[in-house]
DNA sequence: CCATAATCTGAACACTATTCAGATACCAAC
DNA sequence: GTTGGTATCTGAATAGTGTTCAGATTATGG
């Protein structure tokens, strides 16, 4: 090309022929354009102009597109886990009543982010990223956080032993399937706090 | 064009330059490239290729390509509710036995479809087709299957009236998102029995 | 300062959804 | 039984897609 590519920085777009970080500004490009569009209806063009480079130039640091899809959802599952820590780390305290308000705001975390940014949770299950191909570190970590709440309201004896076995598998299938049915228009917003109503009535014991 | 078009019967295929039922071939031949390829990645051009017929015929049965992944999830939601329809009437009886298996029965009937059929599942949840366009009917149909379910495990004292009140929400949140996660590779596949086995145990009221 | 490697471009290919004027075949009326 | 009308389907065209590759451009180390 003959026109003077003299536009923007280094760091944040493009100082010259080379761009600085070509791809995180892809990988942001994409996310912004998923969050809009859908995870399918993503163009590797459309990313290419927003970043104001030519198609070809992604191929340089991703071999497909869907390989990049790949890199949005390893970012978005990490970026979950950051959420779920923040979360955490406003709710401190070993009383049970510490370790209850954790537990919930672990899954109105995992739901607000569904909620919120539909099309982004979309993309992290709807088969769009392979999660053999993921760093799995990131779904063990939030794995971990779920695993030291349920500890804690053993310890403080809010919930029973027997239920404690389960805990992590229906707490996360249980909000995970909330969101989706939510997000989906099957289910009413409203009903995601009563499940964890009885998501906490069941682990307590079940009442009578 | 030229060719003579004597090919098939005007039931199941094509019998002249007319077709018989091209709607219904649309709809059957996408629902076998979705399972094939999953929903992103389905294209008019070979439902129209596999069916026999030019694609701009589509556009005289469904006004987009988005339109006609909406009748497939009808479709397939109505599909499910006979399944699990199907699933009920082979354990009748008014046992708490009988309700207990029936429970169980219902929520094996939703992972088995999810995993056997993981694209198909994916169409139906990953926000291909909205629910505000569909006939909500199936939807109901089998939220009533479940209630049904639940009044049985309450009246033969199996699970508390405590819990009898989030049981749809937490039987079907849990059940959807457990076989979203497995299907997804994030659970491994014996993850689902544990989950039942937590489920009725929670519905019973927990243990201690 | 120059050669080499890293980076990006342009053009091409095969594919996609969608539109529309026109061809084709069925059906009903005469 | 021919004819007109209408539902149905085709062909071609448009604009957009992922992907490849030869070549242009720039940065970097010797």
């Amino acid at each position: 090309m003959s026109l003077p590519n003299v536009l923007r920085t280094k760091s944040s777009g493009r100082d010259s022929y080379h761009h600085g970080d070509l791809r995180a500004a892809l990988t942001g490009a994409a996310t912004e354009l998923v969050r809009k569009n859908g995870p399918d209806h993503l163009s590797l063009r459309a990313v290419a102009d927003q970043v104001g480079v030519s198609p070809s130039a992604v191929y340089h640091y991703f071999p497909s597109k869907e390989s990049l899809i790949n890199d949005l959802g390893d970012q978005l599952f990490k970026k979950m886990a950051v959420m779920q820590r923040e979360a955490l780390s406003q709710i401190p305290g070993n009383s049970a009543r510490s370790a209850r308000l954790r537990y919930r705001e672990l899954g109105r975390t995992y739901f607000r982010w569904a909620n919120s940014e539909a099309n982004l949770f979309r993309l992290m299950f709807g088969g769009f990223c392979k999660a053999d191909q993921r760093d799995s570190h990131q779904d063990q970590e939030a794995f971990v956080m779920l695993t030291e709440c349920l500890d804690d309201l053993l310890a403080t004896g809010v919930i029973t032993p027997a239920m404690r076995r389960y805990g992590e598998l229906i707490s996360w299938a249980a909000v995970q399937g909330a969101s989706t049915l939510i997000i989906e228009g099957i289910l009413p917003e409203a009903a995601f706090e009563e499940l964890l109503d009885g998501l906490e009535l069941a682990m307590r014991g079940g009442g009578k």
